[in-house]
DNA sequence: AACTTAAAAATTGTTGACAATATATAACCC
DNA sequence: GGGTTATATATTGTCAACAATTTTTAAGTT
């Protein structure tokens, strides 16, 4: 009854695909810095092609939130806020409490035991090493979960949209695990829920885990007051 | 400290928003039905204009979710399933739910008087006709509490994006308020705990409320075995 | 007749040019 | 000199043509 299509990426990656990552990350990085205008004459003679798919591409980073667009006036990079910061957290929170509690639910027992194995190793970095994993170790995790939710919906608005404005304010305010030791238990406590099938104390504690995150980055540039300023 | 941009759409809606539109409204009512495949030249051709403006709007459906795009293949309807929409009712439950819980923290005396005016509109309605306010009553009401939570990055997620969705499903499966006195009731319970500035029973009550009606229509979608066939 | 292979048609991706609008520059007035 | 209007420039929106890829059609083979 189903025709299962494998999504061999048939031929080439087309133009635009690699024009929307170079460019995304370019964003993230902040090469495009926060607020500049994204000219397309400039980026199609910048990365040696025309018009039409430096378009195609500006289309995509609409649509992951790192670029807002204006009839006849163009788009910019979005501009990066703590009010901006606190509003995609609030997203994040109920989101991946969702995927969380829907992981518990459907989570397959080999999903399980990645999601295991995952988190023996970042305690083991940690006990070794004293510091928490470098820049991939919150995000796989976090992954795993999101993936491990099974509602493609869910995980397209997180992996495909989201996720790249997170990556971009960790990036560029430099958000890299302050209190890793909670961070970690905090882990452990959504694997025993996911692994124990409790979808609520699952979604409780990934939501807990999210908003302590989310406080602790508000005082922290609360304190050292830079990042407040709009620019218009 | 800020500078209120009122968005006044400067001058003429550009061909590619109207195009948006009526696509967008042609696809939620089903004249371009879903899984059909939406060609370029055919629709350049019907609406008398070229593929650019085309294109576009079609990666703005493509952000409303109403679409999906293969490349080299093109962008077919999205196929409408239980299991979608349930996954979309997920979705809602926790951004909505999060949308009331914010509005209860946010909402401003005049946004409270209006969505007490609101109701008691819908409740004399339904007094004196015994039916429930056709079509638009449910959504006003959530529109109007999505809109106090004051969000943006969420109510941009709920009214620009996936909305178009739900009305698709609402039209296209005939999903109108078939319990619109329980309906009612819940919306008011959103209401006194928005009133009574309870964050966590807002959420709490929005949540149950949509959880309700995912469950309705699961029931009433399984017992009539007809929308449950996916067309490869 | 069923399957494989090759050609043909149609469609999407890409390019460059023109039109409509907005921004930047310069002239003008007070 | 500050501010307003008009001109010039640059940019986005739109259009039509070409290239790359896929789907359809037809021919050929077993």
């Amino acid at each position: 009854m189903y025709k299962e299509i494998i999504s061999i990426n048939s031929s080439e990656p087309t133009l635009t695909e690699q024009l929307t990552a170079t460019l995304r990350d370019a964003i993230i990085a902040g090469t495009l810095p926060p607020g500049s205008k994204l000219s397309e004459p400039k980026l199609a003679q910048t990365y040696q092609t025309s018009r039409g798919p430096i378009r195609e591409a500006i289309r995509r980073l609409e649509m992951m939130q790192l670029v807002q667009h204006v009839p006849y006036e163009g788009v910019r990079v979005v501009n990066l806020s703590l009010e901006h910061m606190v509003e995609l957290y609030h997203l994040r929170e109920v989101l991946e409490g969702k995927a969380a509690a829907l992981a518990a639910e459907h989570i397959s027992t080999e999903g399980l035991q990645e999601l295991r194995e995952l988190l023996t190793l970042h305690k083991d970095h940690q006990q070794n090493t004293g510091e928490y994993m470098q820049a991939h170790g919150d995000y796989d995790f976090h992954y795993k979960v999101i993936i491990s939710s099974g509602n493609r919906l869910l995980i397209q608005q997180l992996t495909d949209k989201l996720y790249y404005l997170i990556r971009m304010y960790r990036k560029q305010f430099s958000l890299m695990s302050s209190r890793s030791d909670v961070a970690l238990r905090e882990h452990e406590q959504v694997f025993y829920a996911i692994e124990a099938r409790d979808p609520e104390l699952a979604e409780m504690v990934m939501r807990r885990h999210i908003i302590r995150a989310r406080k602790e980055i508000e005082q922290r540039l609360l304190s050292t007051n830079e990042h407040t300023e709009e620019t218009s």
